[in-house]
RNA sequence: CGGGAUGUGGCUCAGCUUGGUAGAGCGCCUCGUUCGGGACGAGGAGGUCGGAGGUUCAAAUCCUCUCAUCCCGACCA
């Protein structure tokens, strides 16, 4: 225990913690290219149960799944004024389509009669390369809405990585969608928003607010943009997930136009909306501890860990079979509609011991102790991961019992990161007092303040302060919040309090 | 992209100042003893010292370039 085998702790320095852990629990690992991630089994398995609940849910909200390819034309860039500004930067560009051994003998290098007439970008995102195809798909209103959703990679050439936050190659799901009318794409934008703060709470068990982007970090080429913030342990805010009304830019850009029921050519409305493995990264930093990774029940690529105790044959030949018809029960009861993902621990060089720690650090809900002296008083001891408690339950009943603990972990999670929200969220109306507020390295919560509307007092707050924006939101967390008052920065007029905070 | 730091078996690091042909702990493999919070003993395997070039009789060590990671900054859905 007194061995160097656990990871930095949060209180030491906060990011050490966040990269040891990545490693430690296998969730990622660093590729050779910078800013490209290996994600491991055990990170792709969280990716895995976002992707199969989030998609169920756009699935209900009437979307259908489609594939658009990697590379667009770089001229579909330039389309849209604002977008191309907004990635311009950040494009990985391909130029040549062929390779040719190098005339001094080493190796291949590129070989320059094999240059693109037209060179390709890798999607940064795809709105341009999707509006092509909605070009040829729409001619008249009974073609829409078109609710298309993808599930891909983009690239972004970033130059300040972190495994998850922020990384060059990324997966996500970008949802692209065309409608005729400005509010029915609006009714959508917002409709997908609350999709994401759904997720955010009943699923990764993070209570996010919900708002509106100010001008100044709306998406490029967007009319609005709506998003979910969290709230990191290190009292940081991460943009989760953002929803974009496009209003007509991209279906001008593109000239898409539809006949409308009148015989009327009308230019379409387009959203897009999209969250990412950035989603991991949050999940980590709002859960997890110096031990480990902690996950709530409905993602965690593993549930429930049944570590047997006792190696002699004996003593396996009593714990051996009451772990794995424990495992079939919960399989077969399952948890929230789908079998329980539980392990039986069968490795036999690994000290009990050792295998606590190992699932604590790859994030195992439940941990279940199976010991033949359990088994002789009839019953089996249970750990739960967030809250490091153990119970002893009887034997008899105990699928029930656990599918219990999955539960009452799924709802704590969700409270404890309200509680840290509502802890760390604070009003400020003096200037001095905002600016000490956020001195110093480190996050500092939410500070609702008010602010006079303009990007020019945007831009100089973020600059004192490093604080930024991070929403306008939908409902205020006090009703008082939405009172006017007089902005903390200029003293101008100001309809109510928005959100700012240190984002990641 | 700018500043700083780092890069040596799977991991953590020593060796570099003062060049002389690579070490430790952990992990890994084998055997035995163990097994209720990171077990123990014995034996063993494993390294083009991030990469390329240069200086030198000789480079992990000195020089140049380059790649990657971390921290800070700028930039940023």
């Amino acid at each position: 225990m007194s061995k160097n085998l656990g990871l930095t702790p949060r209180s030491e320095s906060y990011s050490e913690w966040y990269n040891d852990l990545i490693q430690k629990a296998e969730l990622a690992d660093y590729s050779p290219v910078r800013g490209c991630m290996v994600i491991r089994p055990n990170g792709y398995a969280i990716w895995e149960n976002m992707q199969r609940h989030l998609d169920d849910m756009f699935k209900a909200t009437g979307h259908v799944n489609a594939y658009f390819p990697l590379l667009i034309p770089k001229s579909f860039l330039s389309r849209e004024a604002e977008h191309v500004e907004g990635f311009a930067k950040e494009c990985a560009i391909v130029t040549h389509h062929r390779l040719m051994n190098d005339p001094d003998g080493k190796g291949v290098v590129v070989d320059p009669e094999a240059k693109l007439e037209e060179e390709l970008v890798i999607r940064p995102t795809s709105e341009t390369i999707i509006w092509h195809s909605y070009a040829k798909w729409i001619q008249s209103y009974r073609d829409l809405p078109i609710l298309i959703n993808q599930w891909a990679n983009v690239m972004r050439w970033e130059l300040r990585t972190r495994l998850f936050l922020r990384t060059a190659e990324f997966l996500w799901q970008e949802g692209h969608t065309a409608h005729a009318t400005w509010e029915e794409a609006e009714a959508e934008t917002m409709q997908m928003v609350r999709v994401y703060q759904k997720f955010a709470e009943e699923f990764m068990g993070v209570a996010v607010l919900v708002g509106k982007k100010s001008e100044g970090e709306k998406f490029a080429g967007a009319d609005h943009t709506y998003c979910i913030e969290a709230l990191t342990q290190d009292l940081r805010c991460v943009q989760a997930g953002t929803s974009h009304h496009l209003g007509q830019n991209f279906a001008k850009a593109f000239d898409v136009q539809f006949q409308s029921q009148e015989g009327k050519l009308e230019y379409v409305y387009a959203t897009s909306w999209g969250v990412s493995t950035r989603l991991i990264g949050t999940l980590v930093m709002a859960h997890s501890d110096d031990k480990g990774l902690v996950v709530p029940p409905r993602l965690a690529a593993t549930q429930v860990a049944i570590v047997p105790i006792g190696r002699d044959d004996a003593a396996r030949a009593a714990t051996y079979p009451v772990s794995e018809q424990l495992a079939e029960e919960l399989r077969e009861l399952g948890y929230r509609g789908l079998p329980v993902r539980v392990r039986v621990d069968k490795r036999e060089k690994e000290t009990p011991g050792f295998k606590f720690n190992d699932w604590e650090m790859k994030g195992a809900c439940i941990r279940v102790e199976v010991g033949p002296r359990d088994l002789e008083a009839g019953q089996l001891i249970v750990a739960r991961r967030d809250t490091g408690e153990k119970v002893t339950i009887p034997l008899a009943g105990a699928a029930q019992a656990i599918l219990e603990q999955l539960e009452a972990m799924q709802t704590a999670l969700l409270e404890k990161n309200r509680a840290l929200r509502e802890a760390n969220t604070h009003r400020l109306d003096r200037w001095e007092d905002f600016v000490r507020h956020f001195e110093g390295e480190g996050g500092a919560g939410f500070v609702l303040a008010h602010w006079d509307g303009t990007s020019e007092t945007e831009s100089k707050i973020s600059e004192a302060t490093k604080a930024t924006i991070r929403c306008i939101p939908f409902e205020p967390l006090h009703p008082d919040d939405e009172l006017p008052g007089r902005c903390v920065f200029s003293g101008e007029p100001s309809a109510r309090r928005v959100v700012f905070a240190k984002a990641y």
